[in-house]
DNA sequence: TTTTTATGTTGATCTATATCAACATAATTT
DNA sequence: AAATTATGTTGATATAGATCAACATAAAAA
């Protein structure tokens, strides 16, 4: 069950794990299975646990006063999905996390996270991924400050082009910041070129 | 010399510094002037430090086709600056950091990075300002996706006041993703309010 | 199978913001 | 002090993208 996250961790770390890393892993990490359109976290609640997708497909977004949905994550398979802004310091999430497919992940709950920080594998799994997911976040700001919606589709292809396989395009239009309407005309102006 | 950065990671780390710690900080870093537009890291060049700020303000920019520059980031005291793309995967930078004041820092070369992470203090603190980094970038996209200049003015207000004081509205406008024609009408927009 | 819901396209119009231009003033440099 | 450069404002016009509306089709539910 949790053999993909162990080659994760050893991939990101480039450390084996030992049998007794794996214990600790075994013992911290819970499995859990979401059907489609299920809460993963809702708005107000507090993130207490990060969760590693095994398989299936999630969406991390903001709720405006109009009730309109501002996309700010997809996630799929070895992702980690949470609200790290809740889970680290402890208050209400912002955000709602739902599953767009049927979900398995694994649950790491935050009175864990000490634990398996103390395995070597896992923290250096940690800092690699916390400092993509900020060299990412950066992109995607330097893209919204200075690129064309064209521009950012374009580049979305390019980094995730699977994206546009498991997620319709409401979703993915919503994820760059415009509307379902522009996405579909931006499409049609570059099958044109 | 380097008070403030110990000052600064026991206070992130809820940590004392040992003074065997302090020993090992004195000897990885590297105290360093600049003068206004003095470039900390040139667009091409490989990030090979990272540099705590101890006085004076940076800007992170990338320079567009048509010369255009685009604010990525804004640093002032007690931040660290660096591109952490180029600096973590050892790649040419994309972009340029420039002294906007006079400028006086602290230069953690990678090389020492291993050995100043071996104190748990200063490994707590890496953590802490990734991950507000990356909370930070966040917040940045999702204003950039879902609200309105003006909107995204006002949070900038609210969360960096002293950058009014020290950076002019130009390069305020930028770091905003609009031009300086349409910040000054935000702002005198927002005085008739 | 029929109905309902989700998804995607296209057209008309509107709006936030960009662009271009002129000007004013403050701050530096000579 | 004079000249230059950096900064900030305001107006006229252009444009990327939003909004509203109608329609088409595919997928899911009844």
């Amino acid at each position: 069950m949790l053999n993909p996250l162990f080659a994760y961790i050893e991939a990101r770390s480039h450390t084996p794990l030992s049998d007794e890393d794996k214990s600790v892993l075994r013992e911290a990490l819970v499995y859990r299975r979401y059907k489609k359109k299920q809460f993963l976290l809702q708005e107000g609640d507090i993130c207490k646990s990060l969760s590693f997708i095994l398989k299936g497909a999630t969406r991390q977004y903001w709720v405006d006063d109009k009730g309109n949905e501002h996309i700010l994550t997809l996630s799929i398979e070895n992702w980690w999905v949470g609200d790290r802004e809740s889970y680290f310091k402890d208050t209400p999430s912002a955000y709602n996390i739902d599953a767009w497919e049927e979900t398995e992940v694994l649950m790491l709950p935050k009175t864990y996270l000490e634990r398996v920080s103390a395995i070597p594998a896992f923290r250096e799994m940690r800092m690699h991924i916390d400092q993509n997911y900020s060299i990412a976040a950066q992109k995607r700001v330097l893209g919204s400050i200075s690129h064309s919606a064209e521009k950012r589709f374009e580049e979305l292809l390019k980094s995730y082009p699977e994206f546009m396989q498991r997620f319709p395009q409401h979703i993915i239009a919503s994820y760059l910041g415009i509307t379902k309407e522009t996405l579909s005309r931006i499409k049609s102006q570059l099958v044109k070129k």
